[in-house]
DNA sequence: GCGATGCTTCGATTAGCGTCGAAGCATGAA
DNA sequence: TTCATGCTTCGACGCTAATCGAAGCATCGC
């Protein structure tokens, strides 16, 4: 009865309170070094290594050396997403962090998704996209139709013009706090920075908080219908 | 910057392996009593008690006593959502338990998923709903069109005379073998059901693999398109 | 009533792993 | 070169948690 691939070791990876914080902050989608990471869990230096080294094994991180520095990222999005799926079961069972701070509201709103958007805001989105036949399903996953593509356009955003990778346009990832699927892949972090760029949304220092600005809400308002 | 729900407790209770053992066998559907759960884990009675205990504590598995057999099962889709989710980033990373046998292509092809159908056969079922629009997308999560009740109704389910129950009706879940979206939620478990009924599909015992029938093929085809 | 079965609790053992201090090794700055 | 910074390796400590034997407690069948 032991069907299908083997969690334990990937759960139990996930499963330390040291390296779930990792995860978590590297959630934000910045490169962080090893340092910043070990503040971030709580422990030292050499706690830390030990622990960036099993998750970099598990390949649910990889680093880059820039001088002394080793900045570590998530390796994808599925990474990404799976952590989601886990935080929305967690969150089912009232573990939150902060007993529904004002933090945790900002949170359900609007957030990066390791290089997307979730909450409120990135739930909107697909689901106008989806509304308008934006999406279509094909063998290897989802698709862009020619409404999706002047959808894209009007935004000033060319599907055609990313940078290629071997990672899907588009994916869908189940938004922990709406328990409805928000748009990641190459096209939802397009988006995410192309929001970034016209000031319609922006990071706050040190979480994974989006700020959606005064002229942000009039336009997505007015987009999204 | 440790934002959001506190996964690690929730991932450490999955990320022991006997434990991550009775969850997989418990994602048949099928509630199983203590000792077969003990048997399937591998481990003594007295070790399983413990942690089915721990399970329970974390909301994960749920019991009803029948006579002197204790019967678990998975508290509900969340949990098979998550646990799916977390199959699909280990079978990204080649963690297959056997090495893609002829068992793990039935697995591919069609699988209950807690208590619905998974694999290459739910995905296509729920892309050929959704293709009709048989979907809406609406505050709570997703629910049925027109379209979607007739649907369903030609395959002979009524779906406002499913037992009401606090789960949604429709539910996505994301399938580890395909990487998309296929049905849950109480639609999802009806519809494998009269599956079942008309003898389409068949649970093979002692395992999460479903067998299509020769007359399920050509149904599904023509069904599905 | 009696024994058998299913499951739990208790207690003790053991192993694994997270943790940090100290030392080592690069890279960069002075 | 010399010192500081960022990070890793080594070694030792300590604690948690998984494990099982033995005993206890229900329930079922006779």
């Amino acid at each position: 009865m032991k069907d299908g691939p083997n969690i334990a070791t990937l759960a139990a990876l996930i499963g330390d309170p040291a390296r779930a914080n990792i995860l978590t902050a590297l959630m934000s989608g910045k490169a962080l070094t090893a340092s910043e990471l070990a503040h971030e869990a709580g422990v030292t230096a050499q706690t830390a290594s030990s622990h960036l080294r099993k998750l970099e094994d598990g390949a649910l991180i990889a680093h880059r050396q820039q001088g002394r520095h080793r900045y570590f990222t998530l390796t994808g999005d599925e990474v990404a997403r799976a952590l989601e799926g886990l935080m929305g079961l967690a969150a089912t069972q009232g573990q939150l962090r902060t007993r529904t701070g004002p933090k945790d509201q900002e949170l359900r709103t609007a957030r990066v998704c390791y290089n997307h958007m979730a909450g409120e805001m990135g739930v909107r989105l697909y689901r106008s996209m989806q509304d308008r036949g934006a999406f279509r399903t094909t063998h290897s996953g989802l698709d862009l139709t020619p409404q999706g593509y002047d959808f894209v356009r009007d935004l000033g955003l060319n599907p055609d013009g990313l940078p290629p990778s071997r990672a899907p346009l588009c994916r869908e990832c189940l938004d922990w706090s709406m328990r409805q699927s928000h748009l990641a892949g190459r096209l939802g972090r397009a988006l995410l920075s192309r929001f970034e760029d016209l000031g319609w949304v922006a990071r706050v220092p040190d979480s994974r908080i989006l700020r959606v600005s005064r002229r942000g809400e009039k336009e997505f308002d007015s987009i999204l219908g």
